[in-house]
DNA sequence: CTCCTTTATCAACGCTTGTTGACTTTTACG
DNA sequence: CGTAAAAGTCAACAAGCGTTGATAAAGGAG
């Protein structure tokens, strides 16, 4: 076969694979998710995905590899950086279901609770450490808790009313607390 | 048998049971928490799991079942409610496993995801509604997801530097955070 | 057309799971 | 003692899982 660009015919049997990959681990969380249901939503046979993608785990990391895509806040005044930050990860996590695949996995899946660690602890502290943030790590972590909180309660708990908050009223709820922790001094050294 | 007070044989075994049940449940989650490996801990055929139990899912019900007993915040100045609910709530966490329990396994166990609304909207909601605290459900909803995101970035999660910070650091960090989702007038209405 | 690589199908494997029923041991009372 | 209920043991089941290898169809290349 010789193809223009490397356009192979298989490429959409794993696009389609991981699709619904990522929708039934999303859906199921990891254990739930069995490949011959992620098969036959994608209309393939099941050695297909084992073709594709080795084994049930490497598919995971296949389907739960992302991108935070952190905005740049050097240009925002430090007293809005907080919603401006809640308001990337509100879109960013309603955009493709990635996250709530990590989200909903990192509970009992140890390679899917690195990787959270590794979005957060060395995404957001780093950033911060770059911004001479005083104890990035800490306010990193802080900022981690009320985001992956908020998530949880929207995403994967579906607890009312938090689920059906418009995205402005989380924003405004919820951009003073992640401000506060990013430019508050530490309170337990007064 | 004539027992003296209902003590019976049998309700040691189904103690040991429920405590391995816990310890399995909290650790593992509710699929990866085998019926055979908690009677393995509890030193017992997995057939008396189903003796006493009747089957896997109520045996989880028997081991997430418990009550948050929230404090009494009457006499607690508004300013500090949150404080007091924080230390409450990390004090809580820590004496028993089966907030984790359901932490975990609401994720991925409808059963447990009720129950866990259960907690918050069924009991923080109603408090604040007899304290007269206006929109009692979005303000129970807030200090959910900042509570929830605390304990699943410690516990879960075991995300540094959350997860080995000392109690009265995360009070004096998390305390105002709680304070201000109970009595800050609402950000979207100004 | 033939040939060979790519793609897909099928049936089966070994294993683990929750769950069951028949059986044996223990225990307390007459 | 004897006996009947309670407590515990054992082997097995049906079903579902991830995974594999042999085999068949598809489709350009020569």
């Amino acid at each position: 076969m010789l193809y223009g660009m490397a356009e192979k015919k298989s490429d959409r049997t794993r696009a389609a694979i991981l699709a619904a990959a990522r929708e039934r681990f999303a859906q199921d969380g990891y254990e739930r998710a069995t490949i011959r249901a992620i098969a036959a939503d994608a209309a393939i046979d099941p050695a297909m995905v084992m073709r594709y993608y080795g084994n049930k785990e490497k598919l995971f990391a296949a389907a739960a590899e992302f991108d935070v895509r952190l905005p740049d806040l050097s240009g925002v005044p430090r007293e809005h950086a907080g919603e401006v930050l809640v308001r990337h990860l509100v879109e960013r996590w309603e955009e493709d279901d990635t996250l709530r695949v990590l989200l909903r996995t990192a509970v009992t899946n140890e390679t899917a609770a690195e990787r959270m660690r590794q979005v957060f602890a060395g995404q957001l502290a780093p950033a911060f450490e770059r911004a001479a943030v005083d104890q990035p790590a800490v306010r990193a972590g802080l900022i981690a808790t009320q985001a992956l909180g908020f998530a949880l309660c929207r995403y994967i708990l579906a607890f009312e009313p938090i689920a059906t908050l418009s995205t402005d009223r989380a924003v405004a709820w919820l951009g003073p607390t992640i401000t506060r922790y990013l430019t508050a001094p530490d309170p337990s050294q007064a």
